[in-house]
RNA sequence: GGGUCGGUAGCUCAAUCGGUAGAGCAGCGCCCUUUUAAGGCGUUGGUUCCGGGUUCGAGUCCCGGCCGACCCA
């Protein structure tokens, strides 16, 4: 099916080729992957690669090596390997006498004239490895002169200990696997640069333990919680990235556009409307790992793409819903920290704040969470008076133009939010914040949603989702606005065939990695943050 | 968008009041047969982010721009 699909993709290019007319415009009917498809030179004048400094001695040198290993027969890219593992596993199949096979980049050389030793490694580790000219013989003795440390190379060789105990593996034979043609950031400091570390996310990786402890945490996190959601019952799906109305949050989308169909198109905001046509449908438990797409400003706490766990779980409502991500944060926090007491530790290594996370966690209203901090007869006081206070005595900014209601959501933002470091379910939230949750049956100036604070910030909100569609469809009016055309009348098509009540939930991934790794910036659980393109 | 701070050798960092741009690592040469931030001796390497200006003289002061970090909106 695959060889089909590649079939008719290569053939529709082709034809697209040979009917290829110069528009008035000169550019319909081209693309970049026609671009690169059909003129290789093409595509190089479009994006010429980075200039290779001839004039910087340390590349001119390795580029000299490389033709002198050309020069002896030796091909220096593309030979392939069979390592026992990666490098990590060589380690823990390190056995004296036994003869093991290792491949890794060259990450330290210390001469002693006739011998060496070298340090390999990957991801995974770190392995010595002792290279002597007895043991390797003249003409791979040539052929070493001309490595440099970041290359690539496969060993063959015998586990020993040296003096010192450390293991190591005595080289029979080695052999290039790819050259490198620039040097690797220092040994002791790494690359410290934040912004050379973000464009060249591989040296930050390669030489900064710490960066890769955090992807690798991070990639646990994504990995375990598939699978704690799939024990539970939970279907991960894949819901359309490309919509034509990018609804289920209040955001600025992205715009793009598919050329056959002739159709504006957005990335996705959030996956909700999708998710919630799957409870019509009658999957029960579904859930999606969603990159979304918001065309909104770049900060310590947001980047344009993100990542969102949305969970959504049928008869069930935001208690149930809360319940499932305390165990689920707290399955995270046992499987990457070892612990539910998070400790964040500053640059010097010193623990700058526990976060506890032991259950149970916190469950508290909106209102008295506000009472706490603003006074008991706040909700009592009018409007002028609230904001009188909120100026003079509690010395917070309320700029003129908010409403009431965002005068109490700004204090509650600056007084309990931020000041909140461990566990905290806000429940009983004013509707004019979450205009799309479903009302409690109780109190109908309230919604049935809980906001997850941790460490100062927004984890998880929860809902009991609205499932009526004359009140949805109501709310989306006001939404709307003018731009009615902005309404996912899909959406609501699919709700007036009945959608089962359901609790659903986002988690912010990145910002949970945030918080399990310590890390002060979204962009230190990225591994490629948008940044702008240098000059 | 506004404010503050930063950009110096491949990397990590110095450079006093405006007075010859330095060090460590890496590289290169030599010595060393179990080193591990190996060591010893010697040595190469600079568009001080870019463009203007002030000055006898600018990495340093002033103006504009680029990129980044943090704070605020």
């Amino acid at each position: 099916m695959g060889n089909k699909h590649d079939a008719s993709a290569a053939e529709r290019r082709r034809d697209r080729r040979l009917s290829a007319k110069p528009s008035h415009d000169g550019l319909s009917g081209f693309d970049l992957a026609e671009a690169s498809f059909c003129s290789q030179t093409c595509a190089k004048a479009l994006h010429s690669p980075p200039k290779m400094d001839e004039e910087n001695e340390l590349i001119a040198l390795r580029r000299k090596k490389l033709d002198a290993l050309r020069a002896k027969g030796v091909e220096p890219f593309g030979a392939g390997f069979e390592p026992s593992g990666s490098i990590g596993e060589v380690r823990e199949k390190f056995k004296e006498g036994e003869a093991l096979r290792a491949a890794g980049r060259i990450a330290a050389h210390r001469d002693m004239g006739k011998s060496h030793f070298l340090d390999l490694r990957d991801a995974s580790g770190r392995i010595q490895i002792y290279v002597h000219a007895k043991e390797v013989g003249a003409e791979l003795v040539d052929l070493f002169r001309l490595l440099d440390i970041g290359d690539f190379i496969g060993v063959e060789g015998t586990c020993f200990l040296t003096k010192s105990g450390e293991p190591t593996l005595k080289v029979h034979t080695f052999r290039l696997l790819a050259k490198a043609l620039r040097p690797l950031p220092e040994k002791w400091h790494g690359l410290q640069d934040i912004e050379a570390r973000y464009r060249q996310r591989y040296l930050d990786l390669f030489t900064n333990e710490h960066s890769r402890v955090v992807f690798q945490k991070r990639i646990v996190i994504v990995r375990e919680t598939r699978r704690f959601l799939e024990e539970r019952g939970f279907l991960e799906v894949e819901t359309p990235i490309l919509q034509g109305i990018a609804g289920g949050a209040a955001a600025e989308p992205f715009r793009t556009h598919h050329k056959a169909l002739g159709l504006d198109l957005y990335l996705r905001i959030a996956p909700e409307l999708y998710l919630k046509r799957l409870l019509v449908g009658g999957f029960n438990k579904v859930f999606e790992i969603s990159r979304n797409f918001r065309n909104e400003g770049i900060s310590r706490k947001h980047n344009p793409e993100f990542t969102m766990l949305e969970a959504y779980w049928a008869y069930a409502d935001f208690e149930k819903i809360a319940n499932l991500v305390e165990e689920l944060i707290c399955h995270l926090a046992e499987v990457v920290c070892g612990s539910l007491q998070i400790e964040h530790r500053d640059a010097d290594g010193k623990i700058a704040r526990t976060i506890n996370l032991k259950r149970p966690w916190r469950r508290a209203r909106y209102h008295d969470l506000v009472r706490e901090v603003a006074g008991k007869d706040w909700f009592d006081l009018s409007s002028e008076q609230r904001r009188e206070r909120a100026t003079h005595e509690l010395k917070l900014e309320i700029l003129p133009q908010l409403a009431d209601f965002e005068v109490t959501q700004h204090l509650f933002e600056k007084l309990v939010e931020e000041a909140t470091i461990d566990p905290l379910f806000v429940t009983h939230c004013p509707k004019e914040l979450v205009p799309l949750a479903r009302q409690n049956s109780e109190d109908s100036s309230l919604v049935d949603v809980f906001e997850l604070i941790i460490y100062g910030a927004e984890i998880a909100p929860g809902y009991t989702e609205l499932n009526d569609p004359l009140v949805q469809r109501q709310r989306l009016l006001e939404q709307a606005g003018e731009e009615t055309q902005r309404i996912d009348e899909e959406f609501l098509l699919a709700l007036e065939h009945g959608m089962p009540p359901a609790g659903g939930v986002g988690v912010g991934i990145d910002r949970l990695t945030m918080l399990l790794t310590g890390a002060e910036s979204i962009r230190d659980v990225i591994l490629f943050p948008l940044l702008r393109p240098k000059k």
